[in-house]
RNA sequence: GGGCGAGUGGCGGAACGGCAGACGCAGGGGACUUAAAAUCCCCUGGCCCCUCUGGGGCCGUGUGGGUUCGAAUCCCACCUCGCCCA
């Protein structure tokens, strides 16, 4: 009886090697003007979305993404690629300060130990990250190109201030963006949020909706995350129409429409006109009222005294909703009469001017003419208070002529043709005209008229990008009295973060920073004159907004980044690869590419957009099926599997449960199946008595002839499967590999080798191990990947099926190069088949060479 | 309400116009062992039949239709779940 002396160990292999890792600096990729850059070979940038450092440290989810994009990193390498492949963190945000706030421990102090915390975690799974190239986005080296690049987009008429209704949150002592509330709550922490207007720093991202919706044709990203950035940008064609309030006398609304027709229409509409835009102006005969937003500054002019009570109270009942809940369809309309009327341009009726929260103050103008017979919200609205609601559009199919003036039972919303759609009075005209004919024709005469103009709205809005934190970038703009708000000098940057000694929200809505009084009071850069600096934060997503760029030439102390550098990583279309949880689908990737797009218009960078290549994993249930949680007690730690099994099984584990982007749930056992096949590897080549080679490894003149037609079977299979990002049937092919090596007499050395070549993106500590066991003295990580010969692949015999009307009914054995009637005759000769053609008349034979032979009988 | 995606054994999944269930887990049987663990071998979708160390039939990929010699795969409708938008 002999003992294991040497059986497979995965703690000392693990820390072996990334001791071995890190003290070679294995990973380290130079780049142009480095030492060792080989400008020959082709690059290959594949990134993670840098994870936020939270103190609760790595979960499950985050290792699957890593390890799809370690695997991509190492297996590029072997083909001769330089890869680009880091880390760093996405270190500001409100935890660090919620901590602060509790404990008095500066945010920075909390950060840095997380960061060393996760650092380590990750370390401990054996990516192959370049560390040297490490950033935090909270490291004032950083920022300072954070801040820059505000500067640059202040120069160019991008960031301005503005008044603007917010979502205030109390609890949190912040505004958050439209997107950061959800449900009326904070997305962070469900805190109530309610509307109040605000000076804050907006970000003109509207200016750029026409680039960011067309580029998304130049991009490999998952068909529905372009979809959802194309809803989020919502694109729509229509017209803008002014239509006048009622005023005092009908001379004076002559005199209105007279000068319009001379002047045209002016860019902003006065305070005497709502303007609205509409996709349907085809449907403007039948608008019968208007409704303002709540927050609408006309409100107050048009509301006349008797009405002023009801309509401030809604207004206020309106503040304390989110915009959700005012356009949620299923739910009740409200609104308040104003008592004041406007003027149809189209046929100078006067209609009522309401206040509903079902129009929305951010979309559009805040204010919308309202088409109840073809619009279901107005239609709703109009039947709860009994407006009315005459048709002027007509199914396509029905009569023009004689369609009826009644109100119809439901809204029409589809295209038809116009109707009640004259008014000789003013000419406008266009009953009779198809849906499109129509909007087109009634946009010009409005043009014409001085009331309108075809336009283009967007959904999108300009980026609310103050927020009232301490723990984010400082804004580099100081205010003066005099001179307004001035940018701060490119070289003084970087703007640090003042010392706070308290971190507490005050409930008001200024700024934390407004405590920090000394590092405040300063000086105007263009007067001299005694100045404020600006005391609100940027918003998370700035730093994450371009720290792709930053790995490129992290230290360098003149530039964000040095343009040769810059130009050979992101040729031809960026980043190749980007790899995240599609929970970013919509504002970090579209912050990001618009960033980049300023960058371009700039000269910073090369290519339109910042991410060519984009996968989202999916993500990791508990073991019970459910989203892991700390209340459901479901939640798995990395750090336990990892000593308990080693990280190559954590990672092996993660690409087998199934495709990277789909939802999964956690199995235990399934874990427990991989590090079994780990070890079979692990007996495959080292014999567990003696520590030494297997004996089953022999000289590659003694290897099996079967076994060598297989390992190019795999080989072939597992190169296909990574680059198709099908990880777990790769892993699957090297299980049937091994299965079949173990029952094997006899194994190549270099067989041995070659497996374990492509193991290595896989399971790199134990493929480390098992290559220097096999008498090799570096690392693996560049030999190159082994290669397959295509004839190995070809079977002389093949198996095919034979099916009668479509069963199969049996199976022949042939020759791989059999012709077709060779195949029939076998096949009508096995007794099984002849049984089912068993007085029937053969009516056709269909053989697919390689594949199958169907006999078609009745 | 709209858009997108997904429904395959006891479980995770594979196959994506050509032998459904690769691979793994779980389960059953056996070998080794004083015993256990570990390891190794065999079986394992459901129902049924026969002359039973084997062989065969029917059913089966959410439901119902369709296209095709042939459909898990393509088309239409529906159901359920998930995500996004309203």
């Amino acid at each position: 009886m002999s003992e294991e002396h040497d059986r497979y160990d995965h703690q000392a292999i693990e820390s072996r090697w990334q001791n071995y890792w890190q003290t070679n600096r294995t990973f380290r990729t130079p780049g142009p003007g480095d030492e060792g850059f080989d400008p020959n070979r082709p690059k290959f940038y594949v990134l993670d979305m840098f994870p936020y450092p939270s103190g609760a440290g790595l979960h499950v989810g985050h290792p699957e993404g890593y390890t799809a994009t370690d695997i991509i990193a190492r297996y590029r390498r072997m083909l001769g690629q330089n890869v680009l492949h880091p880390m760093g963190w996405d270190a500001f945000g409100l935890p660090a300060e919620q901590y602060a706030v509790q404990t008095g421990t500066h945010p920075a102090i909390t950060t840095q130990k997380n960061i060393d915390n996760i650092r380590r975690q990750i370390r401990s799974l054996g990516f192959s990250y370049d560390w040297d190239r490490e950033v935090a986005t909270t490291d004032p080296g950083y920022y300072r190109w954070t801040q820059w690049i505000f500067l640059q987009l202040h120069k160019r008429g991008l960031a301005y201030l503005d008044e603007v209704a917010v979502n205030w949150c109390p609890e949190l002592g912040t505004v958050l963006a439209n997107e950061e509330v959800i449900d009326g709550k904070s997305e962070r922490g469900g805190h109530p949020v309610v509307r109040r207007p605000m000076k804050q720093w907006m970000l003109k991202i509207t200016a750029y909706a026409d680039r960011l919706l067309k580029d998304l044709d130049l991009v490999d990203w998952p068909e529905p995350i372009k979809e959802m950035q194309r809803n989020w940008i919502g694109r729509s064609v229509g017209a803008t129409v002014d239509f006048p309030i009622a005023r005092g006398t009908a001379g004076d609304l002559e005199a209105f429409f007279a000068s319009r027709k001379s002047s045209g229409l002016p860019e902003k509409p006065g305070d005497d006109v709502i303007r609205i835009f509409t996709t349907r102006p085809d449907t403007l005969f039948g608008a019968t009222y208007m409704v303002l937003a709540p927050e609408h500054p006309l409100v107050d002019r048009i509301t006349t005294d008797a009405q002023r009570n009801a309509v401030k109270a809604y207004r206020a009942e309106a503040a304390r909703k989110s915009d959700l809940q005012r356009t949620d369809l299923a739910k009740d309309k409200t609104g308040v009469f104003t008592g004041g009327y406007a003027i149809n341009p189209v046929n100078r009726q006067p209609i009522p001017v309401w206040v509903a929260d079902y129009v929305l103050i951010s979309y559009g103008t805040g204010a919308i003419m309202a088409v109840p017979a073809h619009d279901e919200r107005d239609f709703e609205f109009a039947r709860k208070f009994n407006l009315p609601t005459p048709p002027v559009v007509a199914p396509a199919d029905a009569d023009p002529s004689s369609f009826s003036r009644e109100p119809q039972a439901s809204a029409f919303t589809d295209e038809g043709v116009a109707v009640n759609s004259d008014s000789p009075a003013t000419g406008f005209a266009i009953t009779g005209l198809p849906t499109p004919e129509a909007k087109k024709k009634i946009t010009a005469q409005l043009a014409a008229a001085g009331l309108g103009c075809e336009s283009v709205n967007y959904k999108l809005r300009d980026w609310l990008f103050s927020r009232q934190r301490y723990w984010g970038e400082p804004f580099p703009v100081v205010h003066c009295d005099k001179c307004g708000p001035q940018p701060l000098d490119e070289a003084g940057l970087p703007l640090v973060l003042p010392e706070l000694d308290e971190y507490k929200p005050t409930g008001k809505p200024e700024p934390l920073l407004a405590r920090a009084a000394e590092w405040a009071a300063t000086t105007c850069p263009t007067c001299g004159q005694p100045a404020t600096r600006e005391l609100n934060t940027m918003p998370q997503w700035a730093g994450s907004c371009w720290y792709y760029l930053r790995y490129l030439d992290p230290k360098n102390d003149q530039r964000l980044c040095d343009p040769a550098r810059e130009k050979y990583w992101m040729t031809p279309h960026g980043v190749d690869l980007y790899v995240g949880g599609a929970e970013h689908a919509v504002l970090h990737l579209l912050y990001s590419r618009f960033w980049h797009k300023v960058l371009y218009d700039a000269g910073v960078v090369s290519t339109l957009e910042p991410f060519h290549k984009l996968i989202n994993q999916g993500m990791i249930l508990g073991e019970d099926g459910q989203k892991m949680s700390k209340s459901r007690g479901n939640v798995i730690n990395p750090d336990d599997i990892i000593s308990q099994y080693g990280a190559d099984s954590m990672r092996l584990y993660e690409m087998f449960m199934g495709p990277l982007d789909q939802m999964k749930p956690w199995s235990m056992r399934g874990v427990e199946g991989v590090y079994r096949f780990l070890q079979r590897v692990w007996r495959l080549v080292v014999d567990p008595h003696s520590g030494a080679v297997s004996a089953r490894v022999v000289d590659d003149a003694h290897a099996s002839a079967e076994i060598e037609k297989l390992l190019h079977r795999t080989v072939k299979k597992v190169g296909e499967d990574i680059d198709a990002f099908k990880f777990n049937t790769a892993i699957s092919a090297m299980m049937e590999f091994v299965n079949e090596a173990t029952s094997a007499p006899r194994l190549g050395r270099s067989q041995a080798e070659r497996f374990v070549l492509i193991l290595a993106p896989f399971a790199p500590h134990l493929a480390e191990e098992l290559w220097h066991r096999l008498g090799r003295a570096d690392t693996l990580a560049y030999e190159p990947w082994p290669g397959y010969d295509p004839s190995m692949l070809v079977q002389t015999e093949l198996e095919l099926p034979v099916q009668v009307n479509g069963k199969l009914r049996g199976k022949i054995t042939m020759a791989a190069d059999a012709d077709a009637a060779a195949i029939e005759a076998a096949a009508h000769a096995t007794p099984n088949v002849q049984v089912h053609l068993e007085g029937k008349t053969v009516r056709k034979v269909v053989v697919v060479p390689g594949k199958l032979i169907n006999i078609v009988a009745n």
